[in-house]
DNA sequence: GCAACCAGTTGCAAAAAGCAACTGGTTTTG
DNA sequence: CAAAACCAGTTGCTTTTTGCAACTGGTTGC
């Protein structure tokens, strides 16, 4: 936790904080799945994290200041994970993990869609986001709520993939018939 | 090597392949620190990486296509790696990884002047290092070598970097006398 | 009062990382 | 021409991390 960096290099240093298999994919669920909960992040994960590793992981991101932990007033045992600005901060370096994916490897077709509409966006549409993710994460009002006929970045994604879904279903049913 | 991937996500896929706490690090120190063989690796990292790690991420990674291995012609045993542009196309994400450090992580003085300037520079310097790149890895020739007073984005890095070492070792000895 | 839900924890086996010494060969040097 | 340095790794071993499954102690809704 406290050891000693290897080397002083950004890059490096970034890699020993979310260089390993699942920190990036618990922060991607928390940006782009809204999981904000323990459970959330733990049974909805599409690569099936483990509660221990979900729990280290957890505690290590909230020992950087990448997420905060805080208590939910609809339960007591329940609590809330929200990124900090400093998590936030981690969309472009994910968003071009998500292009270089898209371009490289074979990624599936509903899950492609998303990775989609982030290239084609770029910078411009990721900053949009980060926007969108001070308001929901930390409370900061979204000045482009106020535009006419706005549409979140989010909820675009969500549409999107849904509708990839859909489509693909429909297909199935009728090959099957 | 061959294991089925946890999801089609292609963040999750980008992470499978790289996200571990080497490759990424011997990529970079294939692109900025222009290493190209085994022991250039294995001595110049500043992070100490152990031979046997090093010969097993060179080995997944061509596995992967993310770089090639030939033969050295000036020595029978000496064997040099490329990236390929899939390799290449990993510039970004590394960039960005590279700002969210500068931005958010204690990075050491002479190693942040770099991320700097990649930041400064932005998708457009990337692009031009990516065709410099290019040029000394697939042998395509660098269009932009034509133009008058032309620098390479890897000559200024290097050139920033050294005028810090300078200006620290000067510092140094004005502190020690 | 009982079942479902909440955030984790525990114990153990398997996989990966890290370290140091070593291999078999090639090129340089005195 | 022999010794030293260089070349790309490999081997054996210990330590650390990961992954799985079951479990804990408590809260909420029915």
């Amino acid at each position: 936790m406290t050891d000693d960096p290897r080397s002083g290099c950004p890059i490096n240093l970034t890699l020993e904080v979310v260089g390993d298999k699942w920190s990036l994919l618990i922060i991607r669920d928390m940006m782009f799945g809204n999981r904000r909960h323990f459970r959330e992040l733990l049974l909805h994960s599409k690569e099936g994290i483990s509660s221990n590793i979900l729990a280290d992981r957890l505690k290590t991101l909230l020992d950087q200041g990448i997420i905060t932990r805080s208590d939910d007033p609809s339960h007591k045992q329940k609590v809330t994970y929200s990124l900090t600005e400093k998590g936030i901060g981690l969309l472009p370096a994910l968003a071009q993990m998500s292009c270089w994916g898209l371009k490289f490897l074979p990624v599936s077709e509903e899950l492609s869609i998303r990775a989609e509409l982030l290239a084609e966006g770029g910078p411009a549409l990721w900053e949009e986001f980060m926007d969108e993710l001070r308001e929901s994460h930390l409370g900061q009002p979204n000045p482009r709520r106020a535009n006419p006929g706005w549409l979140s970045v989010g909820t675009r994604l969500r549409a999107a993939y849904d509708s990839v879904v859909a489509r693909k279903a429909a297909e199935a049913l009728a090959d099957a018939s």
